[in-house]
DNA sequence: CAAACAGTTTAGCCTTGGCTAACAATGTTG
DNA sequence: CAACATTGTTAGCCAAGGCTAAACTGTTTG
């Protein structure tokens, strides 16, 4: 449960950089890690899914294909997970619909997409390494850090 | 290899959000996060290994099996994998040390770690939080971005 | 209206990263 | 030093997320 001992002395001074957190705070923080590698992919689908309608009035499965860059067997394959767990509607050979709850994920996640790319944008990243850094970052951003994204880009509009 | 044609006036304003991508840039921020994923797991381990042998002295598969909240089988599987990818040394029953490749992998990940966690502290990020967030997003900020982070973390530090 | 083409699905394979249960080795201590 | 506790390994299971190849459906067009 608990570390090893440390044999070093207990008040020296350190010559190394942070200290090891707790072992329970570690913990967590793979933890929270783990979880957010279980959802990303099905909010990355669902927010891809929820552009296409907006954007181009229909999302096919060849064009996510084609947009993630992987086969239309892969694409295939989630959708059918996707279907399972009621974010999707589809007939076989048409067009994908979201449902209510595929909406709503749709929404929160382009939300929280654009809240981080807007923020690397301020901070003065490129467009592109933006875009780039914000599909993987934003699955690991709690609500606390996006606020404060936002916040700080909104400041930066203003000067 | 193109997206469905959008059958919508060419030049009517939109009155939605930003426009999609070009499908080859969108396709390339896909698949830099599914590679970025293929890399973040061995990182964080060589990370941990490397910080529980400056920390500790040694690092014994039961303290990260801890440390990551995951068993020790799974630990010695991964223990077993970064041996074949030579970042490691291990002795059965004894603690592991890292190659020379492992230490410049662990120098470099626990350097970018850093700059990320500073970074968000330097933001106003709460500790705890800050530390959450630092594990998922160390692996998918560009060098780019992380020149950037350090820069503003230093320039918060001087006022 | 029949082919040819484009899009979709299915089957079967692989790797990664989890788990539990059983067993083996090592370390500690009465 | 024997028993017990801790630590490490192995075997076997599972789900997720990739792939290719092949079959099937729907659309376009000669
Ligand atoms: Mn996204
Ligand atoms: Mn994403
Ligand atoms: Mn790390
Ligand atoms: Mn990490």
């Amino acid at each position: 449960m608990t570390d090893s001992k440390p044999n070093a002395s207990l008040t020296a001074p350190s010559i190394h950089g942070d200290a090891l957190p707790p072992v329970e705070q570690h913990a967590q923080q793979y933890a929270t890690v783990r979880n957010a590698h279980e959802t990303e992919l099905i909010e990355d689908y669902v927010e891809l899914i929820g552009d296409l309608l907006t954007h181009r009035g229909e999302a096919r499965a060849a064009d996510i294909a084609n947009r993630m860059a992987v086969s239309q067997a892969t694409v295939s394959k989630m959708i059918r997970r996707l279907n399972e767990l009621e974010l999707v509607t589809s007939k076989p050979y048409r067009s994908l619909f979201l449902t209510e709850a595929g909406q709503k994920m749709a929404e929160t996640s382009r939300a929280r997409h654009d809240i981080v790319l807007h923020f690397l944008r301020a901070l003065g990243v490129k467009d592109a390494t933006a875009r780039i850094d914000a599909e993987g970052m934003e699955h690991h951003v709690s609500d606390e850090t996006l606020d404060i994204m936002q916040r700080f880009t909104e400041q930066q509009q203003k000067s």
